[in-house]
DNA sequence: TATTTCGGTTTAATAATGAAACCAAATTTA
DNA sequence: TAAATTTGGTTTCATTATTAAACCGAAATA
């Protein structure tokens, strides 16, 4: 592979979002953990992934700042990894594939999770608006370079 | 590797959606595409990638009905790769994951890509709303299991 | 106290990726 | 129209990433 290319010079804020959290496994560890998983054993049972790799990535998206350690118990040996305020801002990206997913990827009729409110148990949307509040298809848009602030 | 775990059969939609397209490459090819890319060679150009892999990316993307060939003039030889209908819903999540850049991978005042509605000018955001439009947060929602339709 | 669980690390095998060389068909240039 | 270049790949080989399995000490549980 000799060294995959990084996309953190790239001006394109997807492709540093992708370059950060892009990889096959780092969204799934981010998933398990909008879903309430915090162990490191609570997250290998759920994806099958092996366990140095679940290391490395769990690493990984601490040093990112996506998740946080929280030691558990007295000693420091026992840790949870809990989303941080960054971490939850990738809810978005999460809801965006879930929809993408019950659209595309599932037979009519197939048992699939949802998303609702808590409240109201209404079924959680996304959509794409201007910064004024309308709603807004995707080819009304056009990608703009910004000079600097 | 002893062949990645597909998650073609999880019940979780997001999961399935990473199946998809939750490799390393095919989003940031699918962004390209977005951009108004269509040639390999521009691909090519564009992401660095290893010519072999992305013939193989772009093979899986059309055999899953993420992108689709248009032959270019009048010889089969050439082609051209164009998002299905399905490959443009995606386009949220690409507008998450910009989002999501924008706000976190970017020192104020770096030079990025902004997203704009054509006509005005206005910046595009992301929004999550329930079913009646009402706007929500993240921890206001929760996963049920839907068991058939 | 003995056993099991937890959170890893290490090792070896296999799979995925990348770079480079190569190629035929189409296109462009001279 | 002949030659050179571009396009869209394929093939081969070296390198990197991922996996499964064995192993480990510390903590928790029985």
């Amino acid at each position: 592979m000799v060294a995959r290319r990084s996309l953190k010079g790239d001006y394109c804020p997807s492709a540093r979002s992708l370059d950060a959290i892009g990889d096959w496994w780092s969204l799934l560890i981010v998933r398990d953990a909008f879903d309430g998983l915090r162990r490191f054993s609570d997250f290998q049972k759920s994806l099958g992934i092996a366990k140095n790799i679940l290391t490395e990535r769990l690493r990984t998206l601490v040093d990112r700042g996506i998740l946080e350690t929280v030691p558990v118990g007295e000693t420091k040996a026992r840790v949870e990894y809990q989303l941080t305020a960054m971490g939850r801002d990738l809810f978005p990206v999460m809801v965006a594939l879930r929809q993408f997913g019950e659209r595309h990827l599932f037979q009519p009729g197939e048992e699939h999770s949802l998303l609702v409110e808590k409240q109201t148990g209404l079924p959680v949307k996304l959509d794409i608006r201007t910064q004024d509040g309308r709603p807004i298809e995707a080819d009304e848009t056009v990608l703009i370079k910004v000079p600097e602030d």
